[in-house]
This record gives C-alpha cells, sequence and structure tokens, in this order.
DNA sequence: GTGAAAGCGCTAACAC
DNA sequence: GTGTTAGCGCTTTCAC
C-alpha cells in the first residue's frame, strides 16, 4: 500500500472548475452559493473522496471542533459509561471526541489535561480525581470552556453536573429503614471525594430523621481484593452487626458482595445490601442486587449542554445541573420487621 | 474568564532572542543546539506556559501525533478495557487517542473512520463491528497505518491483532469434559463474528476428540434481556438437558446466569458454567465464575506495537500477533463424575 | 549552530 | 454570488 497525498481542498475547487473558497463555503454550510455550483461541488468531493484536512481548518480557525474528556480511569465501567453518553451526545454535532486517563493521579491529571489543550478543543470535560481539582488554573490560563464532572467541592467559578449525592444516598437509607434496618454499614470508597462524602452524609441524615444510631462508615478504596479484608471485622461480629449495608460505589459493591460470600453470610437473608450504580451484572447476579441507578446519559448529555452554553458565551457565569438518581429496588434487601415509627416528642 | 492568544513559539523566541527555527529544534529534540541557548528556551517556554499547537504542527508534517480507535461499543467493559490498554501503551510516546464508536452498525463505521482519518493520525487501530470490515477500502485509499483486532476474516492484507479463540474455547470444553461432562451447550452472541464461530469450532473439536456428541449451539443476540427467554427451552428438558454451559461472550455468561436463577437451576450443582472475559464481577459472584480470560492489556500493547511497525514501513507485509488466553478456574464448575477416557480404534 | 523564509490546507475579508 | 489573497503557527530547507 503506498501512501498516497489525500486529496485537498484546492483539487476539489480545479475539478469543479470553482475556487476554493467556493468550496469552502458548499462543503462548510457557509455562504449562499448558486445551488448548480453547489451540486458539482459535492459531486466532485465525493467523487475524490475527499476529507477535509482538520488541521488545517483548526489552524485557520484557532478552534477545532473535538471536545477533550479526562476521566480517572478507563477501566471504571461508570466513566466509560459517561464517555459513551458524551459520545452519543456530541455526535451529529460534528465533534469528535479525544479521551485520555489521568489514572487518579493529580500529577497525571495536570499532564494530560496540558496536552488535550495543545489540541484546542472546543471544550474540555473532566472528571478530576479529587475534589480540589488543582489543573484548574491549567484550563483557566488556557480560556477553554471547561464543564466539571461528578466530584467537585466549591461549585463556585465552574460549570459542573453532578448527581444529587446526599438525596440517593438518603434513598437507600430510607428503603433499608422501611424494611425495618436499625443498624446500617456504610462502605465508601474514599471519603476524599467530595460526592462520597455527601453520600455519606445522606445516609447520616436518614438514620438521624428516624431517630436511629448513626452508621458505621468504613473506607474500603479502590481496589477490589482488598476489600473483604477490610470489610471482614465489621461484618463478623454477631451481636450489633449492622443488617444493612450500603455500597457507595459499584466498587465497593462487588466488595461487600465478595466479603459476605467469604465470611458465609447471605444476601439477603443475613446482610441487605444496597449497592450504587447500576451495571448488568447487578441484575444478573443471584440475587439481583438493589441499586441506586445514577442517570449516566443524562449527565454526558448535560455535560455537553452546559459546555456549549460556555462555548457560546465564555464570559458567562458558570452552571450547575443536578440530577437525581432512582432507586432499583431488587431481591438484596429484604424486611427484618416493621418500619419503626418516628417518635416526635414536645 | 477572558479568552486569551495561547502563548506561540513565536512570543517564546522573541522573550528568549532566538528564531522560531531555534525553538522548535530545543523543543522537538530535532537539531543540535548549544546547551546554554537550550537551556533558556526551555526556561521561557516553561515561564510562558507555552504549549505547541498540535494543528500547526500538524498542517507543516503532514501526520498528527494521535492514534484513531474505532469499536462496537463504549459501552462494553472489552472495548474499553482494550481503549484503555491502548491509551497506557500510547501514552509517553506522546501520543494521543481519539476514540469514536460504531454501534456495532456498518454505515456508522464507514463513517466514524472517515471522521478520524480526516484528522490525518498516525494510525487506525480499529475493532469491526463485523468481520468483513467493509470500510478497508477507505483505510486503503488514506493511506493510514491500520491495525484490525479481534475480528477479522481473511486475514490478509491487514496487520491484526488477535487471540487464539480456537484454542480458548477448547480449554473452556476441555475443563468440562475433565469434569465428566458429556453434554455440552454453547451460548454464543453472533455466529456473524468470526471470532465467536471459532470458538464455537474449539468447542465442537474438543467433544469431537473425546469421542462424545456435537454440543448444541444457540445465538443469543447482544441485548442481555433476551437471553433468558432464548436460553429457557435448552435448560427445561430434563432429560438430555447440557450439564456444561460455555458462554463464548460476557454478555452471554451474565444472560446464562440470569436464566438459570429463573429456572431455579443453580450454579454449579445443577449446570457448571464457563464464561468469557473476565472482570471484577465473576470472582466477586456467588459463586465465582471459571472463565476464559483474554489478555486485554497484551491485546492493546500488541496492537500499537504493529501499528508502529506499519508507520515505520508502510510499504511492509501485514503481521498477525495471535494471544492465548487463561483459563480461570473458580467454582462455577464442578465434576460429575470420571472423565470419559477417549477410545482410539485401531 | 543559527536564522530567514517558504509553505502545509484551509477560512475569512475583501474586491469584484 | 464568486474569486483572490493573506495568514493561522509551525517545521524545514537553505544560506550563512
Amino acid at each position: 500500500m503506498v501512501s498516497r497525498r489525500a486529496t485537498t481542498m484546492r483539487d476539489v475547487a480545479i475539478r469543479a472548475g470553482v475556487s476554493t473558497a467556493t468550496v469552502s463555503n458548499v462543503l462548510g454550510n457557509r455562504k449562499a452559493v448558486d445551488p448548480e455550483l453547489a451540486r458539482r461541488v459535492r459531486q466532485v468531493a465525493a467523487e475524490l473522496d475527499y476529507q477535509i484536512d482538520r488541521a488545517a481548518s483548526q489552524l485557520r480557525t484557532g478552534r477545532a471542533a473535538v471536545v477533550a474528556i479526562v476521566v480517572p480511569s478507563l477501566d471504571n465501567p461508570f466513566f466509560t459509561g459517561f464517555i459513551a453518553a458524551v459520545e452519543r451526545a456530541v455526535q451529529g454535532e460534528g465533534y469528535d471526541i479525544i479521551v485520555s486517563s489521568s489514572n487518579g493521579d493529580e500529577a497525571q491529571e495536570r499532564a494530560r489535561i496540558a496536552a488535550m489543550l495543545s489540541w484546542r478543543p472546543s471544550g474540555l470535560i473532566v472528571v478530576p480525581c479529587t475534589d480540589a481539582f488543582p489543573a484548574r488554573d491549567l484550563t483557566d490560563f488556557s480560556g477553554a470552556p471547561v464543564v466539571a464532572v461528578d466530584r467537585i467541592a466549591g461549585a463556585d467559578a465552574i460549570s459542573h453536573v453532578s448527581v444529587n449525592n446526599r438525596a440517593a444516598a438518603r434513598m437507600a437509607a430510607d428503603h433499608l429503614i422501611g424494611f425495618g434496618h436499625r443498624h446500617l454499614l456504610v462502605c465508601a470508597s474514599s471519603l476524599q471525594l467530595a460526592n462520597i462524602r455527601e453520600r455519606c452524609e445522606g445516609v447520616q441524615q436518614a438514620l438521624a430523621e428516624a431517630g436511629l444510631p448513626a452508621p458505621s462508615i468504613v473506607e474500603v478504596g479502590q481496589t477490589l481484593e482488598v476489600v473483604p479484608t477490610i470489610l471482614a471485622p465489621h461484618l463478623s461480629s454477631a451481636e450489633d452487626r449492622a443488617t444493612g449495608i450500603i455500597a457507595l460505589t459499584s466498587t465497593a459493591t462487588l466488595g461487600v458482595l465478595s466479603a459476605a460470600r467469604d465470611l458465609g453470610l447471605a444476601v439477603p437473608d443475613d446482610v441487605s445490601l444496597v449497592g450504587f450504580d447500576d451495571y448488568a451484572w447487578m441484575t444478573a447476579s443471584t440475587p439481583p442486587i438493589t441499586a441506586v441507578r445514577q442517570p449516566l446519559d443524562m449527565l454526558g448529555r448535560a455535560a455537553w449542554d452546559l459546555l456549549k452554553r460556555r462555548m457560546a458565551s465564555p464570559g458567562g457565569a458558570a452552571e450547575r445541573l443536578v440530577f437525581s438518581c432512582r432507586l432499583e429496588v431488587r431481591r438484596s434487601t429484604r424486611s427484618i420487621g416493621p418500619p419503626l415509627v418516628k417518635c416526635i416528642i414536645g
């Protein structure tokens, strides 16, 4: 296969007997062009398999029709599901996506964002690996529109989309409380993340309002293998052991499942479990897992919408969009008694 | 936030008191430059937060330091895991990735590949949505180096990486045969795909060589929801029901699990199951699933290596790299009797 | 070893 | 409504 020079706009122009400006106008739907000429241009372009050179177009216009996405990991279905949603949203508006993973590391995040920025993308969507998002100076400096996703503390100057974490976690807790559970265990990935902290608070509030004891919160990290070991002591003490567990991420959910199995605890007979995020394996699992479903598709679409708003008016105010989650009730939770009726004295 | 023009190479050159050519040479490690000058250039570049404009660089050199990846879906952990592996491989060699999903549709695949090609990427890695890979004319025409992954029939003119599907499936079948299973059911996604057909053949061979009856093969598609319905008749007939199932993809594995549960069949007590692909949920599941693990990371790295070879010598011959899978034996399979001893007559 | 200058393919201003 | 042309920021001869 010999590498040949690609067809240029000039080639098309010559063959169609017009100027490159006209070709550009036709192909970019930019200025009114005589219909007959336009038809001819399009036909020649098709015949020659003409593909615009984006580098040249970009150099001239100063911005590429591309949105850059940086996520903490490409091996996590939550992030890849989000990317898929963004891709669906930008499709058909002529934008492509470039994606990069920060591997959950701030230094890498910074480097990856810098690299993405050198494409002069139309915008940048980032799921920061910590909620401080220290790479913000980079994006500020470049002037590229940015939308942050999911984890961000101090939602001041940056547009962002997220989920109502507190409400989602309350919903999970209320479900368990309604099933008569009084002692809950929260299995969190990392309390360094604002979204995880919010979820914890949601559970705490629900319990407090029901007049029940505060939940135990255990931090299990992001690595599945170690979760059972960390969890074991909390699940073994037969006496005041939690009867209901809320796992705050899908990895945590998997971890709880492993731990319970290793300890010979049956779900939901011995412990009820509410998971987070909603994947195919949760419904195929035995028992199917009751879980809080985050609207990934909406999140992706919203990120793109917000980005477009920033692109249209870079000077405008930052916006935030918060989505609600749904609880998919399945079979990993069971009633162990009547819900405690809240006692209001005074 | 006011959008400001980014720092250009010219800015750096002026401030460092040199020409843009020198800056280019320093930053691109291209020609020998006086060490002191080089130091100054680098320092100024850092001070100004200079980021090269890739569009300009690209326009000049004719190729972008970017590899385009097209997969059938971004919602499938096999494909996203592959993308993650490629990203790891290209990282640090200064390449970025642009990714796009064909949604399993040939027309979209074609369109997405055309769009990717307009970036004039250094290369293209594609997991075709059918093994015919009809968009090959596009890539041939553009002259961009291409590597196909996983599904490709007639491995002639195009470099590709894949897994030894036949051997992998044989391994699964032999494991079951060794456990005394004589009647196997194969749960395939789609027989349109070469890799799936090869897996079927692997099972058939193993059975034939053991002198056992041919497996039943049922095609369940890519949508999880319908799998149990399709599978039900094959799992219900109490008499000659298969005692061992081989699921040829992770979705199929999930489908078998759902179907078995719906039918009240226990794994592995009533049926043994070997899955394909190896994900976290398989080990967290109860029981943990015995599965064929595809070496995703090697596949990604190999795709990049092959691509580099094509980039280095576009005229060279296409190469293929085939990897072996491993069987992770867990608890979804059990022995139901001694293996049948193969009887060789004559 | 360094700089001047041409030009990659496109778009946008402007002239007609 | 169409063509001419300048120039985006970089890399790469080619002189020096």
